[in-house]
DNA sequence: TCAAAAGTGTTTCCAATACACCCATGG
DNA sequence: CCATGGGTGTATTGGAAACACTTTTGA
């Protein structure tokens, strides 16, 4: 890093080193689908400030780190899978909105698969919990904005991309692709119209395997193609599923 | 500004304070349709680091001062207009993306009307001028990918919401919406067709007036109704014009 | 034999697309 | 009177939406 201690800098006429006072966070919001519910993960603060508040899993980055690695470094740590899908969404900078000083955070959006996925609670984590994204408690910070902010975004791509692959296991019924999917737009959609549309993307391979365990007549299972789904991608095909 | 010198924080046991030393810029893509193309402006930066260079505008953001209030500042300043329409993009935090230190950035890009604004060049600005987004110069930093992220996001935004009018003078006619919609999807579109699409959206009031000092037939002239369309917007309605 | 969900088929209807044609203005 | 873009009408088609129906499993 250089020395900038005498330099001027800026429209502002400020000495350079007055800017260098920023901390930089990554705030996490996990998504993950279970039981026609769509949730979020969260964590009870284990360090100040805000100590045993729900909050967002997140950290603090290093100066030598970035942006994208920390947060992949945040969901390694709580899950111990690392390469989740991951996707920046928006930037929080109010000046107010971190009592230690000035921290700004950028949002991510994680999406998991539930079931694969086993959760251990780290040093700044005293305990964590899936949550209804319908039912969440009071939010540290200003975590309650950023999960808003978060579900618009994730709303925004389902509706463009196959995005709900992430959250489901990789061999799945179509009545639970379905049910994801209703459970993001908080809607219900007709079967049949349903799955007319997802067959018509040719993203899905179709196995010889069934549902098992199940009280009802067991459904085949698919699986995503992404092959396919990133040959069509590059065609500029446009993924519309339900509404 | 609260003491932390010798507190610990984070699971990495590092002392605080060493988290506080980012800085964070701000910088513009800013948007404008004329003669039948998407511009960008850009300045020549009059400042180091990487004096000489086209960079967007941008600026370091002071530790009093939000993020969105900043990027106000720089286009209140390169164009002597407040609130002109901004939308925070991305954050861009690789490692060494500047050569002064940690300094992160967060991206917008931002609308206006070309032909009613003034630009002039301020202290960190030697020069400036507008692009076709098909035809940029070297840039500086990391602004290409910058743009093109912008550029990217623009794409989508317009298919979902109304956001050619920012682009366009007040009263316009429907040939110019056409062409601006073409300059940002790169295409062309059936002139009944869009006139069919556009008018069935009802976010449209058709004056009386006609276009001037053209050598062919004027156009009647359009208004966009913001009234409407936040009605319409409120009852989830989609506005896709265009592909 | 019942509940529950899988899975398919049909009809209706609207909106995207393609394309042909006429209109008004300046030069 | 022609080039240019404004402005409108119509036929075709594919897909969205609504809905009815049959199938297979566990309990």
């Amino acid at each position: 890093m250089k020395k900038r201690e005498d330099e001027k800098f800026n429209a502002y006429d400020i000495p350079l080193d007055d800017f260098f006072h920023f901390a930089l966070s990554v705030d996490c919001v996990v998504f993950g689908f279970d039981n026609k519910d769509l949730k979020i993960l969260l964590i009870e603060r284990g360090v100040e400030p805000m100590k045993d508040l729900w909050a967002l899993p997140g950290d603090l980055v290093r100066l030598e780190e970035g942006i994208e690695v920390s947060a992949n470094n945040i969901l390694k740590k709580l899950t111990g899978v690392n390469n989740i899908y991951l996707k920046q969404v928006h930037t929080f900078g109010k000046v107010d909105r971190h009592p230690l000083g000035r921290v700004i955070t950028t949002a991510f959006y994680a999406l998991v698969d539930i079931s694969k996925i086993e959760i251990s609670p780290s040093s700044w984590a005293s305990q964590t919990k899936w949550y209804k994204v319908s039912e969440l408690p009071q939010l540290a910070f200003d975590h309650r904005q950023i999960i808003s902010t978060c579900i618009n975004q994730l709303e925004r791509d389902a509706k463009l991309q196959p995005i709900g692959f992430e959250l489901l296991p990789k061999k799945f019924p179509l009545g639970l692709f379905q049910e994801l999917y209703e459970a993001i737009y908080q809607t219900t959609l007709d079967k049949s119209n349903f799955r007319k549309k997802v067959k018509s993307l040719n993203i899905l391979n179709q196995l010889d395997e069934f549902e098992k365990n199940v009280s009802h007549r067991p459904g085949k299972l698919y699986q995503f193609d992404k092959k396919r789904y990133n040959e069509l991608k590059e065609k500029g095909f446009l993924f519309e599923i339900g509404v």
